[in-house]
DNA sequence: GGTGAAATCCTCGAGTG
DNA sequence: CACTCGAGGATTTCACC
């Protein structure tokens, strides 16, 4: 096994939405908390009838706000205990596209974040040990033509929203 | 409303747990696609019955390998259309859970990492618009005895396995 | 947005190798 | 111990108000 999972390009600079009310956001919050929540449950927290959140829930998606639904892992009981980002330079005619593309076709790669000034792109990557972040780093050096690396190894981490264990 | 969240601590360094298999890997795999998906689609397509993938999901939770279910959600629709990461400097002797917890108090900040070397953590945060984000980094900048900052501006993103719109 | 009924799904105990 | 089976209850889904 490895680092599982499709591909695909999320883009920026969407308009807002406006015809999002309070409700809605309390649909996404509940989702926030724990993403499998039933419609009952949810409708029995809103007020509202099953019927009513589960259109409300599919109109969050068909208006693109909901993009799905995922697990959280933690990648350490998994083996895939370092995390790291790391900071790519590029020349400056590298476009973006294939600054994505060479940093995606690396497996361990888990995002990629474009950068307005220095650096070019922000990686972050999730590994097993040091050694194999090791050669992650050395694949995403020969990959395009990166001109500079700086990799942030990452202590601990908070995230906003996780559910307490 | 705001960034809603309840808030909790994540550890690293934890043991890898050996006894995970292939099904397991599957299980995983099939819920990161789809953390929706349904024990009786789950069982179709790994070739189990639906008890049995429950059995796997619940034993994979008891485990601590998932710690949970969540939405996707595009900000951007919402308005909250720019992301950056912030690079906070600390003088030598601030603690690592001072740092985590001056940063988590402000409601933007979406994840922080605490980094081996130079700077001393990374701050993923969203906010609404660019003067929003000033006033999100003034926030950090005067929260703890930070001692400096250098913030990426994205401009763009790629995540593994976030699923086509 | 609500209601109700049919289809589907979840849950858990019992039985099997 | 992990799996399958099956029944009862809960949930989802959809047409209609």
């Amino acid at each position: 096994m490895g680092v599982p999972g499709s591909i695909c390009l999320r883009r920026k600079g969407a308009f807002s939405v406006p015809e999002i009310d309070e409700i809605d956001h309390h649909v996404l919050r509940l989702l926030r908390e724990d993403g499998r929540r039933t419609f009952s449950e949810m409708a029995e927290r809103i007020g509202l009838s099953v019927a009513a959140v589960k259109r409300r829930v599919d109109r969050l998606r068909e208006l693109g706000v909901i993009t799905g639904f995922s697990v959280q892992i933690d990648y350490a009981k998994l083996g895939w205990g370092i995390e790291a980002f790391t900071e790519l330079r590029y020349p400056g005619t590298t476009p973006v596209s294939e600054i994505i593309r060479t940093a995606a076709d690396v497996a361990e790669v888990q995002a990629v974040f474009t950068i307005a000034g220095d650096p070019d792109a922000l990686i972050h990557v999730r590994v097993r040990d040091l050694g194999h972040l090791q050669k992650v780093i050395d694949r995403l050096r020969r990959a395009g033509d990166v001109t500079g690396t700086k990799t942030l190894l990452v202590l601990g981490s908070w995230t906003r929203d996780a559910p307490v264990p």
